[in-house]
DNA sequence: TTAAGACTTAGAGTATGCTCTAGGTCAAGC
DNA sequence: GCTTGACCTAGAGCATACTCTAAGTCTTAA
């Protein structure tokens, strides 16, 4: 139950510099050493490394990620510091995906366009810019 | 019909070094200057504004969003790899939501989770990791 | 006419998040 | 015994995308 480091970095495809580089930065806070010195991943750890993923993924510095870990290190006398939290990252990926949505919207105009234009063999400027 | 650079860094919300940036990486080849060597923006900068962004938030670095323009640039014989890239950003848009979804997920349960933890004044860790 | 305020260029500086290097330890296999 | 390969630390270096500074111009209004 136990995975080295170039284990975990196979498996989350992040890079050994930067599993370290994110323990250094106290993101990985639980991650034991054994006898020689080497950093031993748990499955826990492997679920910490999920959820900054998903923080990181969804706009969250690393800063931001801290916080979260300090506060739950701190335990439950910041819980409600970690449900708002999660409750403004919820509103941020709504408007992510909103933001997103008009983006597509945008780009599958564009692919009409061009899908049009390379049947014509032009595009005509003066109809549409950018 | 023409705007200041100031008047443009308020309607977009980028700085002005943020828009003197742009311009010099190439990604704004059609502003023009008046007389005075000051910039005017117009509607269509404006809009390729907007497509900067739009690219930009879904993934292109700046490099591959002067790719676009150069291909522009160059006209009709880059129809084809403008198109290419419009449908390779379609992909990746539709991976984004994908992954944006499985996120809010996760952030859905942390939500129901905490919540559920505030009422009772605590959070099981031995249940729940991360 | 002079001061404020918005603009100009060239180029230096900064924040974030890695990414790599140097120099070293340790265990396994030939 | 020696090499290989994965690991270690400390710290330097790098890419991206800004962000700011210095020194100067131009327009407008008191």
């Amino acid at each position: 139950m136990g995975y080295t480091i170039g284990q975990v970095a196979k498996k989350t495809g992040l890079s050994v510099h930067t599993l370290r580089y994110y323990e250094k930065e106290g993101l990985l806070p639980f991650i034991k050493k054994n006898s020689a010195g080497l950093r031993v991943f748990s499955d826990s750890d492997l679920g910490w490394l999920e959820l900054i993923e998903c923080l990181k993924a969804t706009g969250l510095h690393l800063k931001g990620i801290k916080q979260y870990i300090d506060w739950y290190i701190e335990g439950d006398s910041t819980l409600q510091q970690r449900l708002d939290m999660f409750k403004q990252q919820k509103i941020r990926v709504e408007q992510q995906m909103a933001e997103l949505q008009k983006h597509m919207n945008k780009i599958n105009y564009k692919i009409e366009l061009y899908t049009k234009a390379v049947k014509e063999g032009t595009l005509h400027p003066e109809k549409e810019t950018a």
